[in-house]
DNA sequence: TGTACATCAGTGAACGCGCGTTCACTGATGTAC
DNA sequence: TGTACATCAGTGAACGCGCGTTCACTGATGTAC
């Protein structure tokens, strides 16, 4: 019983994107063989052309799987955390601790962020995935824009702040988060550094 | 007249390594060919198995040389920062000022961080690559850790935040602030983000 | 200043392997009547 | 319930191209005496 039965007799493709993804958060796109993702799902080459018409719509499949996956998460969080506050600086702030928490929870730390992938590998793909890429960053933006724009209109700021670059700021602490932890191994850096931003905000809304 | 003439006859070598970074950065590592490389510089494949033993070599190579010119930038922006202003917060704003017109500067925005790439791709690399760039990202905290110690010294802060985790926040910053820049193709993001980090630290630090 | 030798900075040809892609085919499951 | 056909989810073999790497060789520049 899948989440989302939609009628698929097997489930090989999705067991291709599983192993497609985290291969390329390790090495890349191109370093990712088809090879090794048929190995791994147990079929043969000529299977993997059945499901994907070539290793391009992999690569677009992948990344519009992963938008929603991750708009899903979001939703989840931030909606529920603010379903429980009517004040939106409380709701933003639990939503930014629950936020923090989900992600001090991955035990190998987070395994890396598609989006940051496609942008560092950009000349590899058309302009339509790279188009899909820039549409998941300015979503972001907008998603918690609306937030902070209800936050603002309850509480004045100690600081004047463009709330565009401020609803920016919590993806681009995610991104760097993530960049570090890998990077230096540490498995709870990112959600250290959410913590931070969750502060920020804190401090830039004066309340009460 | 080379800005440092190390005796080299040629700079084939440097070409090289120039041609393999906006590569690099563009594609990542693997879509990177030798042959792309060379038909830039205008040497045959042989040719640059003389400089580079492998494309391993190159790519270890190509790091320490990015780590170096980047250490270099950030000891003469922040370290005439610091020189110009006795105090240190001051000295650290005019640092993050000037840091973030730099950024500003780019005409085609900053074209990415090798360090990043690296952890995108780390299975690519052997232990020795890895640990250089893990040890880039700890150089990056000590530096501006140096300079937060030093102001809190003299200012309280309004709300109680690790050092350490403050001091990471510059460099997720940037590394996120080049992510999503790229992503949208906004060249100025990245300024402006550096610039609401400099807003957090003036907010942090309660001065007079 | 002239000669002998070493090093520098490459050239040219060949290599084998892995890669993405194609094509004709197939056996199991589902659907129409 | 039985048969005919369509679709699903693959298999197997072959392909050519580009890739990183090797190896023997070379002409220009530098150094020792």
């Amino acid at each position: 019983m899948s989440e989302t039965s939609t009628g698929k007799r097997t489930d090989t493709r999705n067991q291709l994107l599983d192993a497609a993804e985290s291969a390329i958060l390790e090495k890349g796109f191109v370093a990712t063989s088809i090879d090794e993702l048929i190995a791994e799902v147990g079929i043969t080459k000529s299977g993997f052309f059945y499901h994907f018409k070539d290793k391009g719509v992999l690569a677009k499949t992948l990344l519009l799987r992963y938008i929603e996956n991750e708009e899903k998460t979001f939703d989840a969080l931030f909606g529920r955390a603010q379903e429980l506050n009517e004040d939106p600086l409380h709701g933003f702030l639990v939503g930014l601790k629950m936020f923090s928490e989900m992600m001090a929870d991955l035990p190998n730390g987070h395994p890396g962020c598609l989006i940051a992938v496609y942008v560092y590998q950009e000349r590899l793909f058309d302009k339509e995935v790279r188009e899909l890429n820039a549409a998941a960053v300015l979503k972001w933006r907008a998603r918690f824009r609306v937030q902070l724009d209800a936050i603002a209109e309850r509480y004045p700021m100690r600081v004047d702040i463009d709330l565009d670059d401020m609803a920016d700021m919590l993806s681009v602490i995610a991104e760097g988060g993530i960049v570090l932890s890998k990077g230096i191994k540490d498995t709870k850096l990112l959600a250290r550094q959410i913590m931070l931003y969750r502060d920020f905000v804190r401090t830039v809304f004066v309340s009460n």
